[in-house]
DNA sequence: GACACGTGGCG
DNA sequence: TCGCCAAGTGT
C-alpha cells in the first residue's frame, strides 16, 4: 500500500476509495496482510525463480507449516539449481523423507537437471513441459517469479471462486466452470501478487470449515455469503471408504548396531525409498514365515499408518542377527550411525522407533 | 474421469 | 477417535 493510501486509510477515508472489482479489493487487502514466507520476495522485490519453483513443488498437497523446515534444509544445502542438479538421487530422496508424495522428489531431480542444462523457461508453457510441473505449478511460477498474467487455480482458488460466484456444482465436475470464472477474475496487473493474495485469503480468511467472512475483503462481492451458504461451498462428491491392509515388517540388528534395510522399487508407493524388509501388504495377516532371515523373532507391537487410499497395520518383529549373517537379495546392512541418512519414509520411522532404533 | 500417490494437524 | 483437508501431478 502506498504511503498516501495508508494516510487515507488512517483518516478513515477508505470508503471513498472502495474498490470496484474483487481483484482490486483483494490486492488492497494483500498489501496490508500478506504473509512473510521464506520463498516469497519482500514487498515490491523480485522472487528467485529457483526458490519459487522448489517451494511450489514442496507445497503440492502439503501445508505451509510442513514445508517450512524442508525448504530451509534444501535451500541451505542446495542454494541454487546447479547444486541441486549435481546432488545424488539418494541424497535428495533422503532429504525429502517425511514430506510424502515421493514422486515429487524423483521429478524434482529430473527437473533440476533439465533446468541446470537448458536454463529456466520464461513462459507458462515452457514450465508446463517440465517433469512434476502441471497446470497449477506452471501458472504459479509464471505469475509469481515472472509476473506473467497466468490463471492460477489451486484448491484455495477453487474454494474462493466457488463461494464468490456461488457455484454449487460439486467438485471435481465444477473444475472447468471454476477455472473459467477464475480466469475472468484475474487482473492483468500484478498477477504474481494476485495469485499469492488468493492463496493467502484461502489459507487465512476463506478457510474450508468456518470462513471469517466478517474480515474478508471480498465479502461485498460474495454471492455465497449473501445467500448464507459460504461454509458449505465448494461441494464435493462423497469420498469412498478407505480399505484396510495388514502386513509384517522385520527389523534385524547385529551386535554392532547395524540394521537390515532394503530399497523399494523405483516407482509406485514409496518408490525408491528405504524400508525394513517385510511381507506384502494385503488383507490377510502374516507371521514370521515372511521374515527375510531365520532368526528368533520377537513381536514388539503393531504400527498404524494411514495413506491416502488405504490404512495399514504392520506387525513389527525384531531379532538379533549373528555378525556373519549375509543380507538377503536386495537388502543390505546399514550401520547405526548411517541410518539417519537413509531415505526412510514416516511409516518406516515409526517402525524404527518401535523397534528401539 | 478415475485412481494412485504421504503425511500431519485440526475440529 | 476419525474424517477432512493441504500451493497437484502422472497415468
Amino acid at each position: 500500500m502506498t504511503l498516501v493510501a495508508k494516510i487515507f486509510n488512517v483518516l478513515g477515508w477508505r470508503r471513498s476509495m472502495k474498490p470496484k472489482t474483487p481483484a482490486a479489493a483483494l490486492l488492497e487487502w494483500y498489501d496490508v496482510h500478506r504473509r512473510a514466507l521464506p520463498w516469497r520476495a519482500p514487498a515490491g522485490g523480485r522472487a528467485d525463480p529457483y526458490r519459487v519453483w522448489l517451494s511450489e513443488i514442496m507445497l503440492q498437497q502439503t501445508t505451509v507449516a510442513a514445508v517450512g523446515p524442508y525448504f530451509e534444509k534444501f535451500t541451505t544445502r542446495w542454494p541454487h539449481v546447479a547444486a541441486l542438479a549435481g546432488a545424488r538421487d539418494e541424497e535428495i530422496l533422503a532429504a525429502w523423507a517425511g514430506l510424502g508424495y515421493y514422486a515429487r522428489a524423483r521429478n524434482l531431480v529430473a527437473c533440476a537437471r533439465r533446468l541446470a542444462a537448458d536454463g529456466f523457461p520464461e513462459s507458462e508453457e515452457g514450465w508446463r513441459a517440465l517433469p512434476g510441473v502441471g497446470p497449477y505449478t506452471a501458472a504459479a511460477v509464471a505469475a509469481i517469479a515472472y509476473d506473467l498474467p497466468a490463471t492460477v487455480v489451486d484448491s484455495n482458488v477453487e474454494r474462493v471462486v466457488a463461494r464468490l460466484m456461488a457455484i454449487e456444482t460439486p467438485l471435481p465436475a465444477a473444475k472447468p466452470e471454476i477455472r473459467a470464472a477464475a480466469a475472468r477474475l484475474s487482473p492483468r496487473e500484478r498477477p504474481g501478487d494476485y495469485a499469492q493474495a488468493m492463496m493467502d485469503l484461502g489459507a487465512t480468511i476463506c478457510t474450508p470449515a468456518s470462513p471469517a467472512c466478517g474480515r474478508c475483503p471480498l465479502a461485498p462481492f460474495c454471492v455465497a455469503r449473501a445467500r448464507g451458504i459460504a461454509a458449505g461451498l465448494p461441494r464435493r462428491a462423497p469420498r469412498l471408504a478407505r480399505p484396510e491392509r495388514v502386513g509384517a515388517v522385520f527389523v534385524a540388528r547385529r551386535k554392532d548396531g547395524a540394521a537390515l534395510v532394503r530399497t523399494r522399487p523405483a516407482r509406485g508407493l514409496l518408490g525408491g525409498m528405504s524400508e525394513f524388509p517385510g511381507s506384502d501388504w494385503s488383507d490377510a495377516p502374516v507371521g514370521v514365515e515372511a521374515a527375510p532371515l531365520k532368526l528368533d523373532w520377537r513381536a514388539v507391537g503393531p504400527v498404524r499408518h494411514v495413506f491416502t487410499h488405504f490404512a495399514l497395520t504392520l506387525d513389527v518383529f525384531v531379532a538379533e542377527a549373528p555378525g556373519t549373517a549375509k543380507p538377503p537379495p536386495r537388502a543390505r546392512w546399514v550401520a547405526a550411525d548411517a541410518l539417519a541418512r537413509e531415505a526412510l519414509p514416516s511409516l518406516m520411522r515409526k517402525v524404527a522407533r518401535l523397534a528401539g532404533l
